[in-house]
DNA sequence: AAAAATTATAATGTCGACAATATATGCCTG
DNA sequence: CAGGCATATATTGTCGACATTATAATTTTT
């Protein structure tokens, strides 16, 4: 599930996971108090590296920092989702652009694999595409670009704040066969090399997305 | 010349500040070694605050860390500027879009005559316009997007090290008075609340930027 | 009694020392 | 003499204690 070998050395990185996981699942629930002293006996670490880790967390926008006051988690919104979807239209459709451009035809080849394998099991009416398989594919298209900023930005700041909305906001939800056709059609215009079509498409999924996670909230 | 008050509250924060300051113009060479002893005392403040320093410049992208080794000034390369480029165009082509949509008349009006300010100092042959002022311009528009997670990835990361670019490779240069037209005609779409349009200008000045720095790097 | 000022408390910010790790040096072996 | 191994050194990672700041409680004053 973990594409990148994000790999703990320090004592420093493996708090910062293990606070990050629990931050994006709501084991720490959003917008509550992160107490340095509370978190170091109960993680059993100095408070120096639990200092570190909540200024990692900072830098992703998982939590806020205010100097001499503390460290809260993020609080969700509606407003703050948005922001998040237009980010991610803006910066996805770039990278499908440069996909499209700097992907090698193996590459392609090896996503284009793994549609066809998340087909067949949505095909049998698992319901593991949504999760997994949606993760993947976005994935495989960001480092695909080839552009440093690009990744680094989305892959370890965005993902994990729009992972913790859908976690926490329980958006398991449909979608699945419709997105997968644009998932295909979509590498498809990689495939064809029309840096074009591939932003145009990708940056239409994510719309599409973000519109039926806004039907949502205001229904539900 | 900064437009945000970034006020330094605690030790670390001034720095923070101070070191980035002399990453970004060069004082301390790009690709050098950053050592916390060395800084420490060269600073006079503890360890802890240089390391907190560092840890941020890393989120920056101004520094790069390995564990147990150390973080060493990011290295200056032709591809890292382009890269760079492109996620500006992205990013500041959705913030061109949502400022269409979200700054208010007031906002726009003030834009306008910043314009007109500048354009009498690039009348009068002042070369002030290119350094500050299209620094302003591309800083009201990103904020005027009201995009949070849009402005902190470019004011908080990517103009820095843009600057950083500009700095150290003597990126003064001209461009000026076109680059004022397509300011003036993005403004103009941004009033007009053509979204569409407004994106696209954005996008295509700051491709133009893009060309221009790459002509320049291959010719000198 | 209400509001302001003051003290008390508890958190964050900062520091210097110790532990663990990586690099450099020198030694031993083939 | 070359290559690998062991040691030495220096740097980073971690820790607990102290200093400083913000918040809460208490007292004082109007």
């Amino acid at each position: 599930m973990l594409v990148k070998s994000e790999q703990a050395i320090t004592n420093a990185d493996r708090t910062f996971f293990q606070l990050r996981k629990d931050i994006v699942e709501g084991v720490i629930p959003a917008g509550s108090k992160l107490s340095e002293m509370e978190l170091s006996t109960k993680y059993e670490v100095s408070r120096a590296v639990i200092r570190e880790a909540i200024n990692r967390l900072a830098t992703c926008h998982l939590v806020e920092r205010k100097a001499n006051v503390g460290a809260r988690v993020v609080a969700l919104s509606p407003e703050g989702l948005i922001q998040l979807y237009q980010v991610r239209e803006a910066l996805e459709g770039m990278a499908a652009r440069l996909a499209a451009r700097n992907m090698s035809d193996d590459e392609i080849a090896d996503m284009q694999a793994l549609l066809d394998s998340h087909f067949d099991k949505v095909k049998d009416g698992q319901s593991y595409y949504q999760e997994a398989g949606d993760v993947d594919f976005h994935y495989r298209i960001v480092t695909g670009s080839k552009n440093d900023h690009l990744i680094s930005v989305l892959v370890d700041g965005l993902y994990h704040l729009v992972r913790m909305y859908r976690v926490q906001l329980g958006m398991a939800g449909p979608r699945v066969s419709t997105a997968f056709d644009e998932h295909r059609h979509i590498v498809n215009a990689i495939a064809n090399r029309d840096e074009e079509l591939a932003e145009m498409l990708m940056r239409r999924h994510i719309l599409y997305s973000k519109n039926n996670i806004e039907k949502k909230l205001n229904n539900g």
